[in-house]
DNA sequence: CTGCATCCGCCTCGATACTG
DNA sequence: CAGTATCGAGGCGGATGCAG
């Protein structure tokens, strides 16, 4: 009867991969830790997922108390979010965008690609140590407007737009993933129109280097 | 046909995902982190896995670069071991371990537990902001060997005794995994005759501070 | 005996239809 | 819009077979 599917072993990642192991688990995770989001939504940015498996994983994720349902200002609509718990998730996935980034294939349209992904391919992309100024770095992708903030050397990504932004960065989602899984340089985005940047120079060099990018010389100077 | 389950998403984490994500194989790459590892030794340490699916895994670790056979010292026994590309997976497994072990239930014997899960367990539990003098500490779980070593102010764990150890540990791996799962302190322990401590007290505080453990003057005491 | 391949029953998954 | 119910297809787990 109930008898889950789990490894039956006494060992940390047994017990992790127990509870987020399975298919889409941790893409639901991935939505959530971009902001919380109601049942549609979630069905919509994960084209694929049977709507049982999602009500099921929801559920259950609710049960672990990785996930709570909030009310969505007065009105009776719910929303999902992420528990403390949840959000210690946040690194975990981050690491694991990272790693995969490198594997990436050449996009076809066969892919599904989503603006907000990219907050999160920023994210996993910066290099902490890689931290020099002060400065803000907006980015508008496709519909999704987000920002680099790097305060006292603390880096972090906000949604919304920046007070002050260094740089403006506009692009598609398909465009922004490609640069940062290395299939396309900033450069090449940007001579084909598909990347515009618009502020200092040497900003947009600070930018790319935050980023890990190829800090492309002839990139700064188009914007 | 060869229709693979995959997400078909541009994304970083749908591309970690298509590889990491299905089933035993980062229980796979666990065994792997921790040594090289033979086919029948794979076998033996994940329990429920079917002879067919450990090496279509392995197959197809291999063929994504991520796994790499080797000759064991002359002879033609084999061995498969991580990749560049595979050590890679270390922070996140270990986040994942770290993470999955506050969510562990009670032990209870349809758990298995192997004492190299301990090292895997000790390197997710090490808090690296904690480094305090340089010195070395060795553990023992059933017939399994390792230690910290502390340089620098740079924590490693390495496979085999300490050359000075300031602390020896000795346990079994149940009660190891417990500890580190809070279910059970170290004083607990050391008073029920399932772990020993030897060597200078306030070099098993700095231990257990380092490891995240309540540093129990007791426990010390006990040494 | 180790290192796999083949076969088969079962459970998870994915798509569609249906309900409040 | 937010789920629940149902059912075919395929991944998974266990037993067995087989070659070096």
């Amino acid at each position: 009867m109930s008898s889950k599917r789990i490894y039956h072993q006494y060992c940390g990642l047994a017990a992790a991969l127990d509870i987020l192991g399975e298919r889409w688990t941790l893409m639901i995770i991935r939505e959530l830790l971009v902001r919380p989001r109601r049942y549609g939504e979630l069905l919509n940015n994960l084209p694929g997922i049977g709507t049982n498996l999602l009500a099921e994983r929801l559920k259950f994720l609710v049960d672990e108390g990785i996930v709570a349902q909030v009310e969505v200002d007065g009105s009776r609509r719910q929303a999902y979010h992420l528990t403390e718990t949840g959000q210690d998730l946040r690194p975990i996935v981050l690491g694991l965008a990272r790693w995969g980034l490198h594997h990436l294939e050449d996009y076809s349209s066969e892919y599904s690609v989503r603006a907000s992904w990219g907050l999160l391919a920023v994210e996993a992309m910066i290099d902490q140590d890689r931290v020099s100024v002060d400065e803000q770095y907006e980015f508008k992708i496709d519909d999704e407007t987000f920002h680099i903030d790097v305060s006292d050397s603390v880096v972090h990504v906000i949604a919304g737009p920046a007070a002050t932004p260094s740089v403006t960065v506009k692009t598609d989602a398909v465009t922004f993933v490609q640069i940062g899984a290395q299939k396309l340089s900033p450069l090449a985005a940007t001579v084909t129109g598909k990347l515009s940047l618009e502020g200092d120079a040497n900003a947009v060099l600070r930018a790319c280097a935050l980023l890990g990018l190829e800090a492309d010389p002839l990139a700064a100077a188009a914007g």
